[in-house]
DNA sequence: GCGCTTAAGTAAAAGGATTTATCCATGGCC
DNA sequence: GGCCATGGATAAATCCTTTTACTTAAGCGC
């Protein structure tokens, strides 16, 4: 048995393809009562018209691809999982269905990336923590093709972009502790994304631009994970004994901090104060609780939707957009004590 | 500027559109002269063949569909980014694409869950986590449409499914507690599917018919969440305070469990045993590290393709399949103590 | 009653592949 | 030399919609 065509309905209804394609597309010209029978054909069959075919001929697939990197247990992290949230949340909203893509070797080598949007599998492309050794897509710079990147950005590529104020992340943070009289801050850095480079920078000139000398900003490379934080954290306090203040570059590496100070024992804030970054669920139910700034990564998420969408129809050529942030203050921090 | 397609190839090569075809679909009846000239007009074209006009044409999307269930931070959680990553490897093993779906309210009430198969987007969905309350799962049990529950499934329904031993995760673990001496076993019991259900009544059986008395063995509902298992374990523990062990409804539930233990002062597994179920990665990080039944998840993703892709191609009608499970003792499980 | 606009439909041309049945040389065999 | 099997390639049908340009009929003002 063939499944039920749009042929099969304009027969029973005795009217043309053009007919019945017109009206499940809502067109306006066709009459009420036309509509109605066509309507009521197309329920008595539960038909539904074939989306290949659809996409074909309209030349739009109504499907994003969402590339998330080829990290560990990347379907079940927070950070991921929020921004995946919120492209699927106003994806849907706009009738656009989602696929999962990995950047992992293959998706890199065999072009994949670039195929997707050639073979017009999907109308653009989003690229979540995409990292600094991604040159791969430097290549597409020129093509513009519709894909955009998602909280993060590649400096002096014309690529479009989505991300927090990472400047004025750093900035907050790091008025936030000097206004407590902080005066010896370490910081725990991310360390594959221009974002975290990025971050890094801004936190320690607005140190130094403050009146700290340089090496009262200590810093140390780590993964953006609990265990980095941790790891940077030790090797941190090991080497500068008289901080008073951790500034993690997310909040996973700052919670693996404040393991490494229990440890330690040393208090938070009393002994020391530490800052993440995302306000990530988890930073509400750490105890004390994490004083962060927090990234709105659901509402990025869901902005990348719309400028992907806004390429691929040509409102737009290139789309940066860096969103406002804002420091939650919770336990974690507190007056500098002295230490050393 | 117009694609490339099949057709600028097979002019430029002076060969038919089949041919080309017939070459990039690996049809060995192409001499490997043709074959080279038509692969490099392909590879200076940059030429990828319409996603959508090969679908059409060859009826396969070469798509699978993942249902997830309309959870807060669904996309960041263990429990199903373990399975989405043994879906996504699998599939994209198999050349699969894997397209996201939540079964929120709108995916049910549109009919969403059948359009998608309906249409011919995908070749095949998969389900995970779906609930008892998912009663629209049943409608489609007579059409044999492709779609297999994934470490779930429907009593009574002709519904394809791939699960975990979850009678033989009740049995192995309480006959582990047992073993150790314990006589009275509270059951954390996660409450709206019908594994959790088999769970707690294969559980309970057990421990009745190895001598305990059904009232040896209470228990209380919860949410599959620590904090759900924090709350069912202070429940429980009000009322029987002889209980020498704690069994959860998964890893989740049972930490939330010893977070519960350690705010009584109840040391673990001195005075009280915990155990849990999936061997998440978190298990093995918790303090005493957490014995528990391991369910391979990212198995069960993998071998819900295989079927969903058996049921697509027609090569079986029904698959119910059963995974072995398997003790892993950690330190959370120890000889039961007089306690009460 | 005439020309013009508008509303409601339709015919037919894309859209870009896959696939089946068919065709045409060859080469081998007797 | 004639016949047949076979390997290599092709023509044409098919997959199912969208969309543009065109047709027809009705309605309107004068």
């Amino acid at each position: 048995m063939a499944r039920t065509t749009i042929k099969d309905i304009a027969r029973e209804c005795g009217v043309s393809l053009s007919t019945v394609s017109l009206v499940l597309n809502n067109n306006p010209r066709i009459s009420p009562s036309t509509r109605e029978k066509v309507l009521q054909a197309v329920d008595r069959h539960q038909y539904q018209p074939n989306a290949f075919a659809r996409s074909l001929a309209s030349r739009s697939s109504h499907v994003l691809s969402v590339v998330v990197p080829d990290l560990n247990h990347v379907f079940a992290d927070t950070y991921f999982g929020e921004i995946v949230s919120g492209i699927y949340d106003r994806a849907s909203e706009l009738g656009y269905k989602v696929l999962l893509d990995v950047a992992n070797q293959r998706f890199v080598s065999t072009g994949e990336y670039l195929n997707i949007l050639k073979s017009k599998r999907v109308d653009a492309a989003l690229f979540i923590g995409s990292s600094v050794h991604d040159t791969y897509l430097h290549q597409v710079e020129e093509e513009k093709l519709p894909m955009v990147l998602v909280n993060h950005y590649l400096p002096g590529r014309k690529m479009s972009y989505i991300a927090a104020d990472y400047a004025a992340t750093a900035r907050v943070a790091a008025e936030h502790l000097l206004g407590l009289g902080h005066r010896c801050i370490g910081y725990l850095s991310g360390t594959n994304t221009y974002t975290a480079l990025d971050l890094r920078e801004h936190f320690i000139s607005a140190c130094t631009s403050n009146g700290l000398r340089a090496e009262d900003v200590p810093w140390a490379d780590g993964w953006f994970t609990e265990q980095g934080g941790y790891e940077a954290a030790h090797w941190l306090l090991d080497r500068h004994p008289k901080m008073t203040a951790l500034m993690g570059g997310n909040d996973k590496m700052a919670i693996g901090a404040m393991r490494c100070l229990k440890e330690r024992k040393l208090r938070v804030p009393e002994d020391i104060s530490v800052v993440g970054v995302d306000d990530a669920p988890a930073a509400a139910f750490t105890n004390p609780g994490l004083t962060t700034v927090r990234h709105d990564l659901f509402l990025i998420g869901s902005m990348a939707v719309d400028s992907a969408l806004a390429l691929f129809k040509g409102e737009a050529q290139l789309i940066e957009k860096t969103l406002p942030i804002q420091l939650v203050v919770r336990e974690s921090t507190g007056p500098a004590a002295a230490r050393g």
